[in-house]
DNA sequence: CTATTATTCAAGCGATCTATTGAATATGGT
DNA sequence: ACCATATTCAATAGATCGCTTGAATAATAG
């Protein structure tokens, strides 16, 4: 079937892009690289695939556009393209969550019905964060912290809260942020903050919505 | 493998809806129901495809919760379940074309380069519109026109304008549009209007888009 | 009730996709 | 040169997808 029509070359376009969205591995995998630069093994543990799938799945994003590597020693460090893969996801997830069927709801339930009350916007964070009102808590592993966070926030990853919980102030709100809506670790962070009695809250969504909306960040 | 984790119920429901965006027909299938509703036979004569497999990409529609149907007697209407669809598809077609290859961003240029720069956006004719400054031209089918179009637009398909060119005005600028960004028939109708001495350009996208950012319409 | 029309269902086949496995390649250290 | 490590390649089997075909269902008209 040679000589096709414009459009339809188009159209195959956009489903080749579409498709490399459907699977969750590869969102999963959006996901992780949303966080920073990461290794093909790196991704591969926390993603738990094997490395030869992991590394056929970055290849299929790479196609579609959605991620670039670069080769460093015996490493290659995949990243996102671009700000606006975020977007895209961000779009898909707005659709889906609309779209959900009953039992699903119940899922999605989980994540939002539990304190989105209270949880606080971008824009809202921002205005506070200016006035040194609110202590800004990044509760994702250290090696996410140091590839990128929001500019003024300080890491305590989720596992090691107990222990370090002297390190927080009891006056001042805290609000907590993770990787991204759907992640739990904030949602378990406020949780237990909570029960040791912090004024806590979490950020709607997470660092890479952050980022990609050009608000300030560091970056190591 | 029972017991999911909630992230990984949701991360399949993501993948589902965008694995649905995923296949040219079905896109090509979206982008008519953007124009309205309309039912099985039409689409599949409009889309080129056989009428059940049509209906089974309908189904397919469905499911990912893009498309909601009715029935009234014999014909099943299907249409866009809600105006998120078409902001979902623009961000696909827009980290596509930021991501396409080489190859295809000749076909894009198709489109694009041939007239992008006089192309005019929804809020600039809405602008022009307001004072009378425009003729606003709808080139599709009459039946997509029917089913809803640009206020105050005047409905003349491609196909007729040759026999009609004495409906147009020769002093006033004309705007065309049809479906969407990646739709011929204005950039057609431009050409050939040109050719004929009237002051032409293009809408930069199509009816669907219109609609959904809530600018004014007519529905029949 | 029968005939007609629009749509859906069900079965089947080829094509594509996914995960696994083990080998091949590339890079850097010793 | 040799070895260790990170990644990719190649081959495979199983699953899913897409289209066709023909039958089944639903609604209407006569």
């Amino acid at each position: 079937m040679p000589n096709q029509s414009p459009k339809d070359l188009l159209l195959d376009q956009f489903a080749t892009v579409a498709k490399a969205l459907g699977h969750p591995n590869r969102l999963d995998l959006l996901e992780h690289l949303g966080q920073g630069e990461r290794s093909v093994e790196s991704l591969a543990k926390v993603a738990g695939l094997t490395i030869a799938n992991t590394s056929q799945h970055l290849q299929h994003l790479r196609r579609a556009g959605f991620v670039t590597s670069r080769k460093e020693g015996l490493h290659v460090y995949s990243r996102l393209a671009d700000d606006d893969v975020i977007d895209l996801l961000r779009a898909l997830r707005h659709t889906t969550e609309r779209h959900l069927g009953e039992i699903d709801r119940v899922v999605s339930g989980y994540f939002h019905e539990r304190d989105s009350l209270e949880a606080i916007s971008r824009t809202e964070l921002m205005r506070r964060a200016k006035n040194g009102l609110v202590t800004v808590l990044d509760v994702r592993p250290t090696e996410e912290y140091e590839a990128g966070h929001i500019k003024g926030a300080v890491n305590l990853p989720l596992e090691d809260i107990e222990k370090r919980l002297g390190e927080l102030p009891k006056e001042l709100e805290i609000i907590a942020y993770c990787r991204g809506p759907y992640c739990v670790l904030a949602f378990e962070a406020v949780a237990e903050l909570r029960k040791k009695g912090f004024k806590v809250r979490r950020l709607e969504e997470g660092y890479p919505e952050w980022k990609a909306s050009g608000l300030p960040i560091e970056e190591g």
